[in-house]
RNA sequence: GGGCGCAUAGCUCAGGCGGUAAGAGCGCACGCCUGAUAAGCGUGAGGUCGGUGGUUCGAGUCCACCUGUGCCCA
């Protein structure tokens, strides 16, 4: 029974079930009592004003119950019990109701009594709940927050799953700087469903939230907040002040991310920043380095002056940018016998101020060169390039004097152009034909493939530019001076001279700095690299041993680790984990030992990662640390970790830390852009120290784009942020977009779209509502009906909910959550409330309170209420807490539907001979609604009640019966009085063959999808159920020639398995029965009630 | 420029191995109901399955190319 009077308890834990203009009460919740909620408070019980219902505020009704609703909170409006509000059916809801104890049935739903105005209303058993109609979620959702927080969800379910096999999915951690957007929502509500659907198939599905804290970012916010440059400011404080700022952050994320309902341990999260996390990444750090892992390197990286640190590539973005572009001679000073003396090759570049590093040129090696004579002289380029450059340097056509192979001028020796040394060509297979001369100026310590070259032929590596971007004694006379800044004093001093042979301007590609969009410049230095060819197949073995979903995943991270060479972790930062390194000073060798790395480890997690800058390396590094030289003082290394490392070292500091999880994880869940992200550092640091990936499946997501597709910027004044949405909406209609989104792919998002999705979640809350409010009088067991006892569309109604729970299960199964959100509110919208629920209607409201034809429509909302509420439980947890604390539960349910498992329909309920049988009848229903509407548009009926219908059987029926039916079956939508019935039957349906087809089916055994079951036997075998199933008066089966023009309306089957079923309408013989609205002949049978039929009459007096 | 994706009605999505005139829900139009009512029911109009070529007896479904678009990288 419901729970409703029981109510008592104290009243003060109701849940915050209903709202604002719902009643009070409560209805169940209490019933078991420990049970929450209720919010009855109090309780009607008994007392139709119900005492229990306290109007006012205040009170011992007040606090403790986290939602006003419906008693005390002070609504305004008072609840609707005795207030009808205007939308407020009729007694339903209110309170008269007053509740049937446990024996059952009550009383007050049926009386005999005659409502003034003519109506039986008060006879009928009409629906009636507090569970209200508008949601109202962004008032109600916090209320139901708190009241999970008061009991404690999160670690009930924890308990209740204790022992069970459990299923990790690991946080990917978000950076704390700053507020969530509607992709990180979209990311953790994924996370959520995938969760939540775990734990409710009886996995312990611990969710540990974690935030990135340390990096860049928030350095430089805090920089920017401290007015300070960073060499200006003492680390310690500093990132005293980035700890505090990301700590903010991790508080405004964690508060947002829970009022997206998504669940968790959200006050024990994981945070980078932790000092034993800290200590496990170094201890990650330390292994990789005992497996030779890490080395150092010089490296051409890039280089951003603004931030005086080395990026990663990921760091990285091109901005299309004005360059300089000029064209400089270098003089021949040693032709070795190829190029004459006072020839001059020709470079081309667009970055002036990396000549002062330059130490050679590179040619194609198998490109041809010319030496052409101009009147600059002789000069030496590609050949092909030769018009394009002497157009560009306004040359006079110029003369080929002799062409070579670049391969062929390799060792040739020439000039710098400004300084005093030699400059030698080489040759290099990247050197490009498409522009400039075909002669690439080289400087190795300003780019990567520089180095690489430079590398080849045993070149200088010349970097004269300081972290600050300045030039550095090494570059003459131009120390002192911003790199960029130098290029017109370079360009100046090279027509002095007599070096520039043209310049100008350029557009083009240039890479920048990913947070302050300054250009970068490449630069040698030294940095830490882990080696991911070290262990790079491994590494493509693992990726092999994962599943990856969508399935393309796998290509897509493999490509990119295949091409992978290094990982570059250092970075000249203070905001992070130091690289837990230190150098002999005796005799600058690094030290890094198990011992070190322990050291440090410990240090860290007595201190945090503090400490390095606090203590000195001897306080820090065992007694009688000694190096291998015999030096015994070290210094630290003052490079931190790049982030990625910090994160990819989750598994490790937060699988293996906690007791509650465990490594590997089953699944990550991130957006694609993590192939290159988290997924690669995490698989990196898991493979380099474990052998093996550190999850089992990898789901990825897309980007949230604009109605239109496209991404959401500031300035196109299309982002929806997700406190916006929650605000309007509530946090279940974000989810069900999130739900609704094939999310493998990107997703779009736009207020149509929410105003589409809010409109699915109405539909989907009131066909819940529907079946709570029927089942107010609903005990389970004691009032279920058996399944054999079940009529026929009962038993289809349940054969459908099973199907439903099935492909819902196949789909959160394949994390296709939009795929169960279409199927489950498919179900609520055409099953259900098309079908299901309108063709109940009768029995549930017309029959006696506990008719076994109305306890059978009750039991199978039951079954539907039960199953439909855990479906919906993942994707809607704040909907499906409401409905659970009102649907009549058994006394072992658990208090919270978040506590309880996945629904399991009962085997039975899939008949599939029923289905197929179902199939033909609700197809012929269709026809029936046709041939409705074609009476109805004409206003010759208007409810479907008001008309009998006469159905015609296709031809060549099957002999079962004997009664072979002849009626002919017409083509096409006839108009009822225009279209002869002899045209009819000619007509282009083809009605010779369709029924053909469809009599010789077999009725069962088949099985094939394909294969209907003939009608015509369905139809009389069904025949007592038609007028309910298609809500009309009457139904009669004719077999004699159809004649449509005597029919207010006609329609015929055109194809599928109603092809050729005829359906003509009349007006309902009878009178209508003033109760349940039928026609009927037997209206004013019974003197005692003139105007009912006979089945309303015995119904009321049997109640009465 | 490279790697990996995506492109079915206005919107969100279905369309195992290629096979009868492409489906659903929403929205929209029109109508019904007023005992789910800031609800419910019915009917209807909407699609060159991004484009172009192929393979095939037959392609939304396979292949190639193109266009648009997304992520990652250069």
């Amino acid at each position: 029974m419901t729970a409703r009077d029981e109510g008592g308890r104290d009243g003060r834990k109701g849940p915050p079930a209903h709202g604002p203009n719902t009643g009070g009460r409560g209805l169940q919740g209490a019933r078991a009592s420990p049970r929450p909620p209720a919010g009855g408070g109090g309780g009607a019980r008994g007392s139709p004003g119900g005492e229990g219902y306290r109007p006012r505020r205040g009170g011992a009704g007040q606090r403790g119950l986290p939602s006003p609703a419906g008693r005390d909170t002070g609504r305004p409006c008072g609840t609707g019990r005795d207030h009808p509000g205007p939308h407020r059916p009729r007694q339903g809801s209110t309170r008269p109701r007053s509740h049937p104890g446990p024996g059952g049935r009550s009383h007050e739903g049926v009386s005999a009594e005659v409502s003034k105005d003519g109506k039986y209303d008060h006879t009928l058993n009409l629906p009636r709940t507090d569970f209200p109609m508008r949601a109202n979620l962004a008032r109600r959702e916090p209320e139901l927050l708190r009241w999970w927080q008061e009991r404690d969800l999160y670690g009930r379910l924890r308990e209740a799953r204790r022992g069970r096999p459990r299923y990790i999915l690991h946080d990917g951690p978000p950076y704390a700087n700053g507020p969530i957007h509607m992709g990180t929502a979209l990311n953790k509500v994924l996370k959520d469903f995938v969760v939540r659907a775990a734990s409710m198939s009886g996995y312990d599905a611990p969710y540990v939230p974690g935030w990135d804290c340390h990096g860049l970012p928030i350095e430089l916010a805090a920089l920017k907040a401290l007015g300070l440059d960073h060499h200006e400011v003492d680390p310690v404080e500093l990132r005293r002040f980035c700890r505090n700022y990301a700590l903010n952050y991790v508080d405004v994320q964690r508060d947002q991310f829970m009022r997206l309902g998504v669940m968790g341990d959200w006050y024990r999260p994981y945070l980078t920043l932790d000092s034993s996390y800290e200590a496990r990444q170094v201890e990650v750090f330390g292994e990789m380095a005992r497996r030779g892992y890490i080395y150092k390197g010089l490296k051409s990286v890039h280089w951003c002056a603004a931030c005086e640190t080395a990026l990663a590539e990921a760091e990285v973005e091109y901005h299309d940018r004005q360059s300089p572009s000029i064209w400089v001679a270098f003089p021949v000073s040693d032709g070795r016998g190829v190029l004459p003396p006072d020839s001059r090759v020709v470079i081309w570049t667009t970055t002036p101020w990396t000549l002062p590093a330059n130490v050679a040129i590179a040619l194609h090696p198998e490109a041809t060169y010319a030496l052409v004579d101009t009147e600059r002289g002789k000069l030496v380029l590609a050949r092909s390039l030769v018009d394009d450059a002497c157009a560009d340097l306004g040359l006079e056509p110029c003369r080929v004097e002799a062409t070579f192979k670049g391969k062929d001028l390799e060792g040739v020796r020439c000039r710098h152009p400004f300084f005093d040394r030699e400059s030698v060509v080489v040759t290099a297979e990247y050197v490009s034909l498409d522009e400039g001369t075909g002669c690439v100026h080289i400087a190795p310590g300003h780019g990567p493939e520089d180095f690489e070259v430079g590398r080849r032929y045993d070149l200088p590596v010349l970097s004269p530019i300081d972290g600050r971007g300045r030039f550095t004694a090494e570059a003459g006379w131009l120390e002192g001076k911003f790199y960029r800044d130098a290029d017109p004093e370079i360009i100046a001093e090279l027509e002095r001279r007599g070096a520039l042979l043209g310049s100008g301007r350029t557009l083009h590609s240039y890479p920048c700095c990913w947070r302050c969009k300054n250009p970068l410049l490449f630069r040698a230095t030294e940095q830490w690299f882990a080696s991911v060819e070290g262990f790079r197949d491994q590494a493509l073995e693992a990726i092999d041993q994962v599943t990856w979903v969508p399935a393309w995943g796998r290509e897509r991270i493999r490509n990119m680790v295949r091409e992978r060479t290094d990982w570059c972790v250092s970075r000249q930062r203070a905001w992070g984990v130091p690289i837990p390194i230190f150098y002999c000073t005796s005799c600058g060798q690094p030290l890094i030992t198990p011992e070190s790395i322990a050291a440090v480890a410990d240090l860290f997690r007595r201190e945090g990662s503090d400490a390095w800058y606090r203590r000195e390396a001897a306080e820090i590094l065992p007694p009688g640390t000694t190096c291998s030289c015999g030096g015994t003082a070290f210094a630290k290394e003052m490079d931190i970790m790049d982030v990625w490392f910090d994160s990819g070292s989750s598994h490790v500091a937060v699988l293996e830390e906690r007791p509650d999880l465990s490594w590997p994880a089953d699944c990550y869940l991130e957006g694609s852009d993590q192939h290159r992200g988290w997924f690669q550092s995490s698989l990196l640091t898991a493979v380099a120290t474990r052998g093996q990936a550190p999850f089992r499946t990898v789901v990825t997501h897309g980007f949230v784009l604009d109605g239109e597709g496209r991404a959401m910027h500031k300035s196109l004044g299309n982002v929806i942020e997700p406190v916006e949405v929650t605000d309007k909406y509530g946090a279940d209609v974000l989810r069900l977009w999130v739900a609704a989104s094939d999310y493998r792919d990107d997703v779009r998002l736009s207020p149509v779209i929410l105003e589409q999705l809010a409109e699915v979640y109405r539909k989907i809350r009131n066909t819940l509502r529907y079946i709570l409010a029927n089942l107010y009088d609903f005990r389970p067991g004691a009032d279920e009906v058996p399944y054999d006892q079940l009529l026929e569309v009962d038993r289809w109604a349940l054969y459908s909910l099973s199907r439903v729970v099935e492909r819902a299960t196949r789909a959160f199964a394949e994390y296709e959550y939009h795929v169960a959100q279409q199927v489950v509110h498919t179900f609520c919208t055409v099953d259900m409330s098309e079908i299901y629920i309108d063709v109940v209607k009768d029995r549930l409201y017309c029959s006696g309170p506990t008719d076994p034809v109305r306890r059978a429509a009750q039991t199978v909302l039951y079954h539907t209420g039960h199953a439909l509420v855990r479906l919906l439980a993942p994707i809607l947890p704040f909907t499906a807490e409401e409905v659970w604390q009102h649907l009549p539960r058994r006394e072992d349910d658990p208090w919270s539907v978040h506590l309880t498992e996945w629904p399991r329909p009962d085997p039975a309920w899939k008949d599939e001979e029923l289905g197929r049988r179902w199939e033909v009848l609700l197809a012929v229903r269709e026809v029936v609604q046709k041939a409705l509407e074609e009476a109805r548009a004409p206003k010759h009926i208007g409810k479907s009640l008001e008309a009998s219908l006469h159905i015609y059987l296709p031809p060549t029926q099957p002999a079962a019966q004997g009664a072979a039916p002849r009626a002919q079956p017409a083509a096409g939508p006839a108009t009822a009085g225009t279209t002869p019935a002899g045209q009819l039957a000619g007509g282009p349906a083809a009605p010779g063959e369709s029924p053909a087809v469809h009599g010789e089916a077999p009725m069962r055994g088949g099985g094939h999808p394909g294969v209907a079951v003939p009608v015509g036997e369905l139809l009389r075998r069904h025949l007592d159920e038609l007028p309910a199933l298609f809500i009309v008066s009457g139904v009669q089966l004719r077999e004699d020639e159809p004649d449509p023009a005597r029919y207010l309306g006609w329609a015929v089957g055109e194809r599928g398995p109603a092809a050729g079923v005829g359906v003509g309408v009349l007006r309902a013989p009878g009178t209508r029965c003033e109760r349940c609205w039928v026609y009927s002949g037997t209206v004013g049978a019974d003197p005692e009630h003139p105007d009912l039929c006979e089945r309303c009459a015995d119904v009321l007096r049997r109640h009465s």
